[in-house]
DNA sequence: CTGGTCAAACATGTATACAATAAACGCAAG
DNA sequence: CTTGCGTTTATTGTATACATGTTTGACCAG
C-alpha cells in the first residue's frame, strides 16, 4: 500500500537511507550500483539518483574514483551537527522575536507544548510515541515562525545530517529515570522559548534555542558513555566511529 | 583545454549553473530537458544529474507533476541567505576562537590580508582582480579555522545559495567610491576578526562576523535602489523579483 | 617468498530507447 | 464567446546497452 504511488526514486531513497541508518552496510564500505539496485529491485538510473541525494545529505561520500562509500562520522562530527542545528533554528527563534509571529501560529505551538505535557504525564505512563511527535511538531512550528522558507528548509535540511535531529536520540527504549528528567527539563526550555518569542525577546530566544539543541548533544554522551547496549536501537549510531 | 578531462556531469552543471545565473532563461521558467541538453551538448543522463543537484543548491525548484523550473527569489530570500551565511560563518569564528587556531594559519590569513591590502592601496588604482580573490582566500580560511570539516563544508554549502556569496556583489564595473569605502572598511572588519580569533574572544569573533556578512545585504541593497543600470553586472541578479 | 606487472572481470559514466504521464491544442456543445 | 472534453503531442521517468576506466587476482620474475 505504501509502495504502491511512488516513484522508484523514492523507493530507492528511502529504501537505501533505512538501509544504511540501520546499518546493514559497515560504514565506510563501497557501494556498488548493480548489487544495490537488485537489493533494492530497482533499476541504477533512479538508485543513482538516490545515491547523489545521500551524497548531499551527507550519508554517502563520494569517492575521486568513481562510486560512493558510507560516510563515517566521529563524535567532533556529530557534536559539531547538533551546534550547527542549534545555530540555525536559534537563528529562526531570534528572527520570529524579531518579526512578530501570528497569534494563531502561537496558540499552535501552546496546544502543540501542552500536547507534550499530557504525553510526559500520562497516567498509564510516558506516551513515548506521542512525545516524540509532538516534540518534532514544535520543531517545525518554531522553523515556521522564522516567516522564512530559506530558514524553514535549512533547518529541514541540517536536521537530515546524520543524528542531528531532534529526534535523533529519542528512542522508546530510553524511557528510563534520567531521560524522563531530560523531556521535563526540555519541556521547561520549550516554554521558555514560547515566551521570548511572544514578548519580542529576540537575544533570550535565540540562546534558549542553541541551550535547547545542546540537549541532543548530552543525550548522545549519555547513550554512547553509559548505555552502549542501546547503541543499536538508534538509528545511524553504527555509522558513527566507536573512537 | 577546460573542456578536456572534465566529466559530462561536469559540463552539463557548470554550463546550466552559468546559464541560469546570466540569466539565459526568465526566471521561473519551466526548463526542458531535451532542449537544455542539446543547448549543452550532453545527453539527458549527465544533464538530469547536474539538475539534481541544482535543485539541492536551489537555483532550481522541483515541479510536483514532473520536471524543475528556474527558481525565483524575493529581496527577503537575498536577505535570509546571507543571514544564514553570517550566522554559520560567524559560528566558525566561534569555534576558532574557542579552540584555537595554529600559527601558520594565522599567518597565513595574515599574509592574506596584508594582499587585500595591497590590492586596495594600488598605486595604479584599486586592483579589483586581486580583492576578490584575496576576500574569498579570506573567507575559505576562517572555514578553516574552525576546525570542522562540517563547518566547512556547510558554509561552501550556504554560500551557493543565490546571492549570499562573499563576492556576490563584488564586481568590476562597481570600482566606484562608494564601493572603495566599503571595501576599506571591510578590511577593517577583517583586521579585527583575525584579532579577535588571535586572542580567543569568541564572541567578539561571532558578532564580528554576522556584523560582517551584512556589508553583502548592504551592497544587494546600494546596488538594487542607487545603481540599477549594474544590475545585469551582477550575475544571478535576474533571478531576483523586481517586487 | 615477495613484489611487480599484465590481464580479465567488474563497476561506473554516458547515451538512448521505451513507456507512462502530463501538457497543449482543437473541436464541439452550451 | 466561453467552457469542457478528447486527442495529439511532447516531456519526463525508467530501464538497459555500451564503452571507458578501475580494481582485483593471478602469474612470473627476482
Amino acid at each position: 500500500m505504501s509502495d504502491r504511488n511512488l516513484s522508484q526514486l523514492d523507493r530507492a531513497l528511502f529504501g537505501l537511507r533505512s538501509l544504511i541508518m540501520n546499518g546493514e552496510f559497515s560504514s565506510g564500505q563501497r557501494l556498488s550500483e548493480v548489487a544495490v539496485a537488485k537489493m533494492l529491485g530497482t533499476s541504477r538510473t533512479p538508485l543513482r539518483q538516490a545515491m547523489d541525494r545521500l551524497v548531499a545529505e551527507g550519508l554517502l561520500v563520494r569517492i575521486e574514483t568513481g562510486g560512493c562509500r558510507v560516510a563515517t562520522f566521529t563524535r567532533a562530527d556529530i557534536a559539531d551537527a547538533i551546534e550547527i542545528r542549534g545555530v540555525i533554528e536559534g537563528t529562526a527563534a531570534r528572527m520570529a522575536a524579531q518579526r512578530g509571529v501570528s497569534t494563531e501560529l502561537l496558540t499552535q505551538i501552546a496546544d502543540t507544548l501542552d500536547g507534550i505535557d499530557r504525553a510526559i504525564n500520562d497516567p498509564g505512563g510516558i506516551n513515548f510515541d506521542c512525545y516524540v511527535k509532538r516534540n518534532a511538531e514544535f520543531h517545525a512550528l518554531l522553523a515556521k515562525c522564522s516567516g522564512s522558507d530559506l530558514i524553514r528548509s535549512e533547518i529541514e535540511r541540517v536536521s537530515l545530517l546524520p543524528l542531528a535531529s531532534p529526534s535523533a536520540f529519542l528512542i522508546e527504549q530510553a524511557a528510563i529515570p534520567d531521560f524522563l528528567d531530560s523531556l521535563r527539563y526540555a519541556q521547561r526550555q520549550h516554554r521558555a522559548i514560547l515566551e521570548a518569542i511572544t514578548n519580542r525577546e529576540c537575544a533570550r530566544a535565540e540562546a534558549l534555542v542553541r541551550e535547547h539543541a545542546r540537549l541532543a548533544l548530552i543525550n548522545f554522551n549519555y547513550l554512547t558513555d553509559d548505555q552502549p547496549t542501546l547503541v543499536n536501537n538508534v538509528p545511524g549510531l553504527t555509522l558513527v566511529a566507536s573512537k
